[in-house]
DNA sequence: CTTAAAATAT
DNA sequence: AATATTTTAA
């Protein structure tokens, strides 16, 4: 179907915002501690990296006793106010994830959010991995060059195993292949999936629990009227 | 309900 | 580090 192919260059077209659109997005995320303090799930595509860890269940797993709660990381390193545009060239900059609150140490007894990788964030990911050629492109080298904090070896680990398989799928299979485009430079329909429809649910309707900070968010990204919010500028495209 | 992304376990 | 499995979000 041709659909098809229209469709995933659609999609990806669709998927990426301009620099602007996402710019001010910097720091634009609720305090982690905060979000998770208050179970705070946005099914809105709001932020990108908040989301809530399950609390007031039955924890899963529980097998295996090895968990010596990981510090959550370093917390922020300084981000030089100074430059609207810290990174415009290749590496040498640091890229830096959902921070939020600067002087805030979530430490202890918090969960990582669950990792939302937007298109800038696979972009730099793809680069780092291009840049480190085969041999060097494992988990840890590609997490350093990538230089995102926040950003921990399994996320990196996890994403690369799909990127892998996604390589290995299109490379031999389906000649389908990109459209009629003149053959030029496609980049990955990777990240296929970014924004879905709210999908309403019967029966249950949206119970934020703390409406003045969901309203905070969505101002947040409602700025401009987008979907999708995602993260710091990686400016590279 | 289904699928895929991310996390987690091996 | 790589792969398999499970969990969670869209």
């Amino acid at each position: 179907m041709r659909e098809d192919d229209s469709n995933w260059f659609n999609r990806w077209a669709e998927e990426l915002p301009s620099p602007e659109e996402l710019m001010p997005l910097s720091q634009t995320l609720i305090t982690p501690d905060l979000a998770l303090a208050f179970d705070i799930r946005n099914s809105n595509t709001a932020a990108a990296v908040v989301a809530a860890a399950n609390n007031g269940g039955s924890p899963p797993r529980a097998h295996t006793h090895q968990g010596p709660p990981p510090p959550p990381l370093s917390s922020s390193q300084l981000q030089p106010p100074s430059s609207t545009q810290p990174n415009s060239s290749e590496f040498g900059d640091s890229a830096d994830l959902g921070s939020g609150a600067a002087g805030e140490e979530p430490a202890r007894t918090l969960k990582r959010p669950r990792l939302v990788w937007t298109p800038q964030l696979h972009k730099r990911f793809v680069d780092a991995v291009a840049h480190l050629g085969i041999k060097n492109a494992v988990p840890k080298t590609i997490m350093q060059l990538m230089s995102v904090d926040g950003l921990t070896r399994e996320n990196v680990a996890s994403h690369l195993q799909k990127y892998r398989l996604y390589l290995k799928r299109m490379q031999v299979g389906h000649f389908g292949s990109p459209p009629t485009n003149g053959g030029g430079q496609f980049e990955h329909p990777f990240l296929a999936r970014q924004s879905q429809q709210p999908v309403h649910r019967m029966g249950q309707p949206v119970h934020n629990p703390v409406p003045g900070y969901v309203e905070d968010l969505e101002s947040a990204n409602a700025t401009g009227g987008r979907k999708v919010l995602t993260l710091f500028p990686t400016g590279d495209d």
